[in-house]
RNA sequence: GGAGAGGUGGCCGAGCCGGUUGAAGGCGCACGCCUGCUAAGCGUGUGUAGGUCAAAAGCCUACCGAGGGUUCGAAUCCCUCCCUCUCCGCCA
């Protein structure tokens, strides 16, 4: 959420933002309805102060014994006028914060504009599309001969875009799931937190994801409930209506959850395999930072993410999204995009966003800065990694002319344990 | 799911037969004093949000889980909902 006073200071900026992120609020009408909330607070204001000082007046007199009929029934005629303004302000803040809930953030200064992904920037490539001897596979053709996966029977239980792991598959999934965990655990500095996967609806609020994308999420209508699309939502509201010492920031938390995505709208898109999902695993990253820390710890997170993909050596390279890529409460993103050699193409393992505060300002995550005063945290969230563009990317680059794969030598003692 | 208890400021905890209670007291915290050091002690201060103001002070308004109601007036009375705790039932 955007602050109010600044919208009203800045409305160009904050229209030009709209239109850049090809979003829809109705700026004129929120400023419109501001205005009238203005007026209504400033006569209720006014009638209660009035109302507060004869009540006073009225218990006086009743104390000293005097009556104080005439100032009751004077006051009456207040109150009943006081109930008006009062209903008809609840209205407007109400309208106010609906309409305050459809505006987007402001993409940072530096964030190119551009209409769709074709103008998102190239910022670095890292390793090299991998040379094989012979026609690589994808990674289904891969897992089928290896036996790893098993979509049909997935489809068969849930429907298609929920995938089975099978044998050797499925541990090699936990293994990422655990690798990636403890690397960030251990080489990072980051917190471990294992959180629930429904969420209600203001939890939902608090990160973005409602009201815009409603549609896209496995809703529970009995309790009004939401499966999570990824553990930004659960881990960043851990402080929701919170606040913090400046001497515990930054926060840094790790969390693996698996994550489910209707993906309404992208029917018959990257369908193929593991590409494209309903329900994957991801382990995500997410820190509250002061405000003058968060571009820093941005650079930071990137990194951490990178981490992963260079341990496995796999090949990928780092965008920074435009304006009209850029997600609804993001100020800026990296996504990460890594080489899958099979169906040759790069795949999006990570995004790496900076919301600033926008998404404090939702969830009501504030901290005391030193001179005392109250200021909402900088939030950033990053995968590190999801595991199925991972999968797919590693069966492609790390499979052999005889059809197996070669897993990479650090996920040996993962997949090897014993008891 | 049934029965009971309760949700007050950063925390603990009074108030709850309606009228200076934004809220006693304590702890914590900040600053100052005192003190070989530490500890203790003493003093002062210590909520958030909106409005007014050039700004500060000051003043006004709201907020005692959330939302409604009663009343001239509600933390205090009534209703609904949410959450926590205890007991019972059910169940991994």
């Amino acid at each position: 959420m955007i602050d109010l006073k600044f919208i009203r200071s800045n409305p160009e900026l904050v229209r030009s933002a709209i239109f850049n992120k090809n979003e829809k609020a109705d700026l004129d009408a929120l400023l419109a309805i501001d205005d009238r909330r203005k007026k209504l607070q400033f006569d209720f204001d006014t009638l209660k102060s009035r109302q507060n000082s004869v009540s006073a007046e009225i218990a006086n007199k009743k104390k000293n014994k005097e009556d104080a009929g005439e100032l009751i029934t004077q006051m009456s005629s207040v109150a009943e006028e006081l109930k008006g303004i009062s209903t008809r302000l609840g209205e407007c803040n109400q309208d106010l914060e609906k309409l305050l809930l459809t505006v987007p953030n402001i993409p940072f200064e530096s964030v190119p504009i551009g209409k769709d992904e074709a103008c998102n920037r190239i910022v670095k490539h890292w390793g090299e599309k991998p040379a094989f001897e012979f026609e690589p596979k994808d990674h289904l053709s891969v897992a089928e001969a290896n036996d790893l996966l098993d979509l049909p029977r997935g489809a068969k239980i849930s429907g298609s875009g929920f995938p089975i792991y099978t044998g050797f598959g499925a541990k090699l999934e936990r293994a990422l799931i655990n690798f990636m965990l403890e690397f960030h655990l251990q080489k990072h500095g980051y917190t471990e937190l294992a959180v629930p996967l429904l969420v209600n609806r203001k939890t939902m609020t608090g990160t973005g994801q409602l009201p815009k994308l409603e549609e896209d999420m496995y809703h529970v209508g009995e309790d009004d409930l939401f499966l999570i699309p990824t553990a930004e939502v659960p881990v960043t509201n851990f402080y929701a209506e919170e606040v913090l010492k400046q001497s515990q920031l930054p926060v840094k938390y790790v969390a693996y959850t698996p994550c489910f995505r209707r993906e309404a709208g992208s029917y018959g898109k990257d369908t193929k395999g593991l590409q494209r999902l309903h329900q994957f695993n991801k382990v995500e990253m997410v820190r509250f930072v002061e405000p003058e820390q968060s571009y820093a710890a941005l650079e930071e997170m990137l990194k951490d993410a990178e981490d992963i993909l260079q341990a496995f050596g796999l090949h990928y390279r780092v965008l920074e999204l435009c304006t009209g890529d850029l997600s609804f409460a993001s100020a800026k993103t990296y996504d990460l995009e890594v080489w899958a050699p099979g169906v040759g193409r790069y795949l999006e393992v990570s995004s790496v966003s900076n919301f600033e505060a926008f998404q404090a300002r939702r969830a009501g995550i504030r901290y005391k800065d030193q001179e005392g005063k109250m200021q909402f945290v900088h939030t950033l969230n990053g995968s590190g990694l999801a595991t199925p563009r991972l999968m797919i990317a590693l069966l492609e680059t790390y499979q052999q002319s005889d059809g197996s794969v070669k897993v990479p030598d650090l996920l040996k003692p993962w997949l090897e344990l014993t008891l």
